[in-house]
Order: structure tokens, then C-alpha cells, then sequence
DNA sequence: CTGTGTGAAGGCTTTCACAGCC
DNA sequence: GGCTGTGAAAGCCTTCACACAG
């Protein structure tokens, strides 16, 4: 399986093109074509197509795709990445947000665990995972095989507790703190800032 | 002010130097080289300093940047973008966590009000700002010219929600609902799937 | 005739190589 | 010598045009 030559952004759209799929299927919804299913994901259909052909070959000519067939081939493609087991670092206002968020559980992502540097002090409430001290995060991290990590400590804690999740052998961040980290190219990274989104979006106001 | 040649991920990106030059500012740090710049950004020298001179010439030759000076003239580019009035849509799981977040009103965003279809279902603890009938939306904005809102309701809702924003006269929209918004070409919007971030990360894992 | 699959063309960004200035 | 500024080249991704299948 060639991952290495398909363009980091058709994974991405990959996922889009999921949940759109996903709401089709409840709907009942048997067959798509290339053009009202891009449209729906917000990318034009050549796109589209030229992204499944990185896959394979999923439709039928004349006809479109079928939803059910294209679900089952997408699933196996991001099969790996469902239902794997996550943990948090950083219960502080962000974090504790994140916790309690249940948006990564509905969509197959569990938050196993929560770690911060003063447990007590967090705001635990509604929250179903207890809040560890931080110091045994990295043999929980090793325990349990933990490979996915949310970051959400503030930036100058952030490369500290990094070096030690990676230590530990965490592969993967999402990293909400303001710092770009520094990792082995082993480790990947995607970094989310709610607030540059926010600058980034004003940028265009007239 | 030719702001359309430049290119979208440069604007970005320049959040990104904002907010290295705003650490070395603290750490009374006065100039800095594009090579350490880049680096704490994540990014390669020569795209730091392509970066800047879409907007001007900044740097001292031989010496490097005046942080001072160039976090001025960055601010003076992202002038608009800063202490802008945001509205919140939708105070379910992740709009109430998004409320209590306070990372936006310290970057300088200050969220002056939420609308929720069952406001007394919301989770209004620790929220300073109360939770209003969604039906009151429109008449908010109109009245206080609100261009921004974040958008954090469930995907059924989004794109009504959304109408109602733009007829309202919204500009911009952080969208956290997990659907693409159908908008006229003068709003802009950004989309943050949070579930799709970590998704996309696994794949990525060995 | 409809709608997918795909090599080729096009466009946008990034990177290079080096000129220019301190 | 050190480091920025920048036109040119390269690279990557998107879009096109059309072949091909149902």
C-alpha cells in the first residue's frame, strides 16, 4: 500500500467525503455522483475523482457511486484509524473543554485518559475520566501502547511534556498549545489554534 | 492594498510569526534571524522571508529582524483582525466548552453573546456571558453589525442557522459543525473538524 | 447519453540560487 | 562574513479534456 505517494491533503478530503457518505447511507440513500457528492463535501468533482483514483476504482460509469459499496471501501482505507484509544494532557481551560466534549467519542475516538500537572486544581466535573498527575503519564503511555496524543497544555510546558510523550512512544499530536513542537520525523503533528482561525478568518472581512 | 495576491496560507502564516515575535518580545529578545524565526514557526527561512515581502521590506541585511519593529508592522497588517465582536452559535457540548474557553479573549476576541434553540438547556455555569433564544439572533447582530460568529451547532441545524446568519449580515464564520456550508461568495468561512484532525493524524501512524 | 477514470496541462506555492546590503 | 530580498526553477496539487464504460 503506496501511502507515501498520495497527497497528504486527499487523505484529508478522504475523511470529508466519509461523513458526507455516512449521512447519505442514514438517509437511504443508494446511489451519488461525483458532482453532488463533491458538492456536498465543498470540493469540485474532478477532485473528487481524481482523490478515489488514488484508491482505486469505486464507481460506475454512467451511473455514480454506490453509497453503501464507497462507505465499506473508504472505511478500509481509514480502518486504522478508528477506534483508536487517546489520551489528553493539559486538563486547563481548553482541555477540561475537550474532555468533556463528546464529539470524539461519537466519532470512534475514546479519551482514555487525562493527565495535568495539578489534578486537583482541574475542573473534573461531568468528566468521566479522573485527572492524573502528569508524572504517570509516560508509563501509562507505555502501558497501555498509547499512540495517539491531545495536547493541550500551555506553550511553555508544551515542548517539555512532548519530549516526554514521545519518550514514552507516542506517534501522533493533535496540539492545541501556541507552539510549533519539535519532534522526531517519526511523530507527526497537526496543529490546531482556534484563534489563528478566528485572526485568519477576519484577514478576509471587508 | 492589494490583499488578493496574496496568498491565503501566507496570511496564515503570518499568525504564526505574530505570535513568535510576541514570546521573544517578553523574553526581551531584540532581533532575530529569518533562520530562528522560521524554525520556532515550523517553517523553512526562505518562506518566512517570501512571506514578508508580499507586505514590505522589514529586515536589516546581514543583521535580521527588529522584533519590535516587525511585530508593529505586523500588527499594522492584521489590524482588522484583532478585537473584533464574535457571537456564538449553538451552546450544546462544544459551544458551551468554546464559552468557557478563554484562550479567544486572550488573543483578543471577546465573545459578546450566545444563542442557543433551548437556552435553558444550555450548561451556563461558569459562562459569563448568558445564553439567549436563537430567535434573537439575527436582531443581535444586525443591531451591534456583528460580522463574525462561531458556529458550533449540530449538523441538521447548520445550514439554517447559517442562512439566517448571513442574512443577518455576518461575514465570516468559524464552523465547527461537521457539515459544509452552502454561503454567497462574500462570506467566509473556516472549517474546524476536530474529529477529523485526530482521524487524519492516525492514518499517518505506523 | 450519462457520468467515471485519467494522462496532460495549468496554476499556485515552495524552494533555490544568488544578488544586494550591512 | 552574515543575512535579507527576489527572480527563476521546481514541485505539488488542481483542473481540464476527453477516452471509455454502462
Amino acid at each position: 500500500m503506496p501511502k507515501l505517494v498520495i497527497p497528504r491533503k486527499a487523505v484529508y478530503r478522504l475523511s470529508l467525503y466519509y461523513r458526507v457518505l455516512e449521512r447519505l447511507n442514514q438517509n437511504r440513500i443508494e446511489t451519488v455522483s461525483s458532482d453532488a457528492l463533491a458538492k456536498a463535501a465543498g470540493v469540485k468533482p474532478t477532485q473528487l475523482r481524481k482523490d478515489l483514483t488514488y484508491f482505486g476504482q469505486f464507481g460506475t460509469r454512467g451511473l455514480g457511486y454506490k453509497v453503501e459499496s464507497l462507505l465499506a471501501k473508504l472505511t478500509g482505507v481509514l480502518r486504522t484509524t478508528r477506534f483508536q484509544p487517546v489520551i489528553l494532557v493539559g486538563a486547563g481551560n481548553l482541555g477540561s473543554a475537550l474532555l468533556r466534549y463528546d464529539g470524539f467519542a461519537k466519532e470512534g475516538f475514546e479519551i482514555i485518559a487525562a493527565f495535568d500537572s495539578r489534578p486537583e486544581g482541574a475542573k473534573t466535573d461531568n468528566c468521566k475520566v479522573p485527572i492524573q498527575p502528569v508524572e504517570q503519564m509516560k508509563e501509562f503511555v507505555r502501558e497501555h501502547s498509547i499512540k495517539l496524543a491531545i495536547l493541550a497544555v500551555p506553550g511553555v510546558a508544551a515542548q517539555e511534556v512532548t519530549n516526554q510523550l514521545v519518550e514514552a512512544g507516542i506517534q501522533a499530536i493533535l496540539n492545541f498549545s501556541p507552539l510549533i513542537l519539535q519532534v522526531p520525523p517519526h511523530v507527526v503533528v497537526n496543529n490546531v489554534n482556534l484563534a489563528i482561525e478566528l485572526e485568519n478568518l477576519t484577514y478576509f472581512i471587508t
